[in-house]
RNA sequence: GGCCCCUUCGUCUAAUGGUUAGGACACCGCUCUUUCAAGGCGGCGAUACGGGUUCGAGUCCCGUAGGGGUCACCA
């Protein structure tokens, strides 16, 4: 039989890390089995549905090249695979596991099983249904429980749950696991607005649409025995389940928002490249070998094991995800970097730049950077001219015999031909020695007065792209306008 | 608190019962050098604890401790 598998996120808000992860770990198990990877959406909580978010779901997928075969938007054989489009199913599947004694119907407002909690709770009890003394089809009698129905009082269904005995399952992950049937409550799998909750329709689901293995979160696994139940209640053979250990934030935690950001479309904002999320976050829980980082997704896809996915959660290390973004960066095409750079520059309103110049900016400074977009920071002397100036920089680097210098060096500089970083190199060292000065000396100045920082790509190669007149025009405006400014703000510093 | 799961450097992880416990990020140093990076080289740094099984335990068993998840008409 062919592997089928699904991601089923539930409409609630954006597309999170630990969803991502989920829908990788399914996706790279589908595609290494040659099977099927269906997407449905969860939604059987009307009152936490968040407006575009099944759109956001499938755009932060589609944009990790995490497509899926069966889904919203795409169809498929099992479909629909919108689970409110679904409802008459798991209305007349919970009928049917009324009819074979699994499941039964109870009246208890939730003001009565708040206070039946709060009973327990004194009682120094496990809060837990108790059936026995509840409002419902056992305490009431079938007569009563018919006439209510007539009436139309509000009711809803719960799974009934041995008293005794012990359920057992295996996870592909984490092994055998067994649970006593009293620790487990009598789940409700019908609410009384005639939406299933999702253990029902999760069960229901996954074997309509013939899922083969079922790979989730570890938050799903206190669930286990009670879609335990619901299978063998059907009669239905049970899925292979693996539940992945948890992403957690740098106190142990469940990942979450408090720690920084969590949504995939962050990342993407922040000028993440989808590769290294996808390679960073499949190393969360899971490695083929322990000596290499960077992977493609289709060595991902060829090396994918289940059974090699860790037990322990993993934080989620920022710095990490940064560096190996930092490789893709300095690894990927400087073209295509290039016309990605420009949409940041449009977007920022930077100007108007050819994509020739943007790629000698790209591939000036990414060695320097960990995400594309930080050239717009670090290199920002490359869209404008210098504004600001370091003044400690300045202090340290700037000398009566530099600006002694000037004249002769823009008369230098003006006779090189051609305006290449190698050339401009060669002439500088002559210069340097022919004055008499060390040649750090004069790459600074000139870094002051190019870029106004104190840090950068080479001195040389940062000429060549802004150009020659781009050069000359800085150097003649720091020195009429920038340094008596600074000097003013020295002097103003000094006395204070 | 009940139930369930988990535990190798700070972090992500590797290790058919036999390795000086390996790699990567971060950090530190050296190197390169016109600054800062990148690269290269090196360093720091872990089997939670206690028992047991075994010639031999990170690996198997038991206990303890710690951490996490979950206990809704939410998924």
């Amino acid at each position: 039989m062919s592997v089928r598998v699904r991601f089923a996120p539930s409409p609630t808000g954006y597309l999170h890390i630990g969803g991502l992860r989920t829908a990788l770990y399914n996706f790279l198990f589908a595609r290494h089995h040659g099977g099927t990877f269906v997407l449905r959406i969860e939604d059987t909580d009307k009152t936490r549905y968040v407006e575009g978010s099944v759109e956001n779901i499938i755009e932060m997928l589609h944009w990790c090249r995490l497509d899926y075969d069966e889904g919203p938007g795409k169809g498929g054989p099992y479909g629909p695979y919108v689970q409110s489009e679904r409802t008459e199913i798991y209305r007349q599947y919970a009928r049917e596991l009324l009819d074979k004694g699994a499941a039964y119907i109870a009246f208890d407002t939730p003001e009565e099983l708040e206070r039946m909690r709060q009973r327990q709770q004194q009682a120094g009890i496990v809060p837990k249904y108790d059936r026995t003394t509840m409002r419902n089809q056992f305490t009431l009698g079938e007569e009563e429980t018919q006439r209510l129905l007539a009436e139309g009082v509000p009711y809803v269904i719960r799974l009934k749950v041995p008293l005794t005995g012990v359920i057992k399952f295996s996870d592909i992950v984490r092994g055998e696991i067994s649970v006593p049937a009293r620790d487990v409550d009598d789940q409700i799998l019908l609410k009384s607005d005639g939406f299933p909750t999702y253990h029902l329709a999760n069960v229901v689901d996954d074997h309509l649409m013939h899922i083969t293995h079922v790979i989730r979160g570890e938050e799903w696994l206190p669930s286990m025995p009670k879609h335990v139940l619901l299978y063998e209640a059907f009669g239905w053979e049970k899925p292979q389940f693996a539940h992945l250990p948890l992403l957690l934030n740098p106190d142990r935690s469940k990942l979450s928002k408090r720690h920084g950001h969590v949504a995939v479309e962050d990342f993407k904002k922040e000028g993440y490249f989808p590769e290294a999320l996808i390679n960073f976050v499949a190393l969360l829980g899971w490695n083929p070998t322990g000596e290499r980082e960077i992977y493609s997704l289709q060595e991902l896809i060829e090396l994918f094991d289940l059974r090699k996915v860790n037990k322990a959660g993993a934080i989620f290390d920022i710095q990490k995800l940064r560096w190996i973004n930092a490789h893709y960066l300095r690894h990927k095409d400087p073209k295509e970097l290039a016309r990605q750079l420009q949409q940041y520059v449009q977007e920022r309103n930077l100007g108007d730049f050819s994509l020739e110049y943007l790629e000698k900016v790209v591939i000036l400074l990414r060695e320097r950077v960990d995400l594309l977009p930080e050239i717009l920071t670090f290199g920002d002397y490359l869209f404008h001219p210098p504004t600001h100036f370091e003044q400690e920089y300045f202090a340290r680097v700037w000398s009566e015999d530099i600006e002694a210098l000037i004249p002769a060096l823009l008369t230098l500089l003006r006779q090189i031909e051609p305006w290449e970083h190698t050339v401009i190199w060669e002439q500088l060292k002559g210069f340097a020695k022919q004055q008499g000065i060390k040649i750090g000396k004069v790459m600074n100045a000139l870094r002051l007065m190019l870029t106004g920082k104190s840090v950068g790509a080479g001195m040389t190669e940062t000429m060549e792209v802004l150009g020659k007149e781009e050069t000359l025009r800085r150097i003649e405006q720091f020195v009429t306008q920038h340094l008596p400014a600074l000097r003013q703000q020295m002097a103003e510093n000094a006395s204070e």
